[in-house]
DNA sequence: CGCGTGGGTAAGTAGTAACTTACGGTAAGT
DNA sequence: ACTTACCGTAAGTTACTACTTACCCACGCG
């Protein structure tokens, strides 16, 4: 799992900073659109395309409430970016302790 | 504690599908400037302003042979984003929990 | 010393992304 | 049914970014 085109949406959702206030916000608490618009120095149309990307990158759900829309974080996309980052950080460690390895200094650092 | 500039970096970094690639590669095996743009379809230049972008990102490091510069993968900021990741991966493991042992009778007070 | 190899930087350009205002559409209240 | 609240989408503008070519600097070898 966890394809190219997945990880590039949730990478690229989380590389701009509204986008990211806005993620932080909703993880920290479901939230509608016009209360996060209401906080944030953007237009609420900006927030419901900022909320459209994150959707589509799998980093928040949303469900209906009257005429209002919840919106919430996913663990899914959250999910398929540690994986991908894990998969590096055990190539670092086997580098780093080769190279320390190397200089009879042995330092090891885990979780 | 991974201050917000720097997450902000490392994500951007990470977002352009060929810097990505580029990470992967050096992530995989030290390599030189020259190398790596031999291998991708963009010129030289521009894989060394990736390579910058990288660098600053903290994610990659360098160091010279010569005339060469050998770039390798950089466990910090590879830790930053793991670290960050892993707030909202406890949060949502709550909630999830929290969803999961109330079955369908979830109703949240809102506003 | 020249000369070739290896790379970072400058400047310019095309494409994209983030924002705005304007509009349409659905659900609840009177 | 009319109105109000809440939200998504369309269209247009502006700013940024990824790329190119051209240029310049450092190192090593004959």
């Amino acid at each position: 799992m966890t394809d190219q085109t997945a990880l590039a949406r949730a990478f690229t959702a989380l590389a701009d900073p509204t986008r990211r206030e806005i993620f932080e916000r909703v993880a920290s608490r479901a939230q509608a659109v016009g209360e996060l618009a209401g906080d944030l120095p953007v237009s609420r149309p900006a927030v419901s395309q900022h909320l459209k990307v994150l959707s589509d990158a799998g980093l928040v759900t949303a469900r209906a409430d009257g005429t209002r829309r919840i919106y919430e974080l996913d663990p899914q996309g959250l999910a398929g970016l540690r994986d991908y980052l894990d998969g590096f950080w055990q190539r670092s460690l086997h580098a780093f302790a080769r190279a320390a390895e190397q200089h009879h200094q042995s330092r090891q650092e885990n979780r």
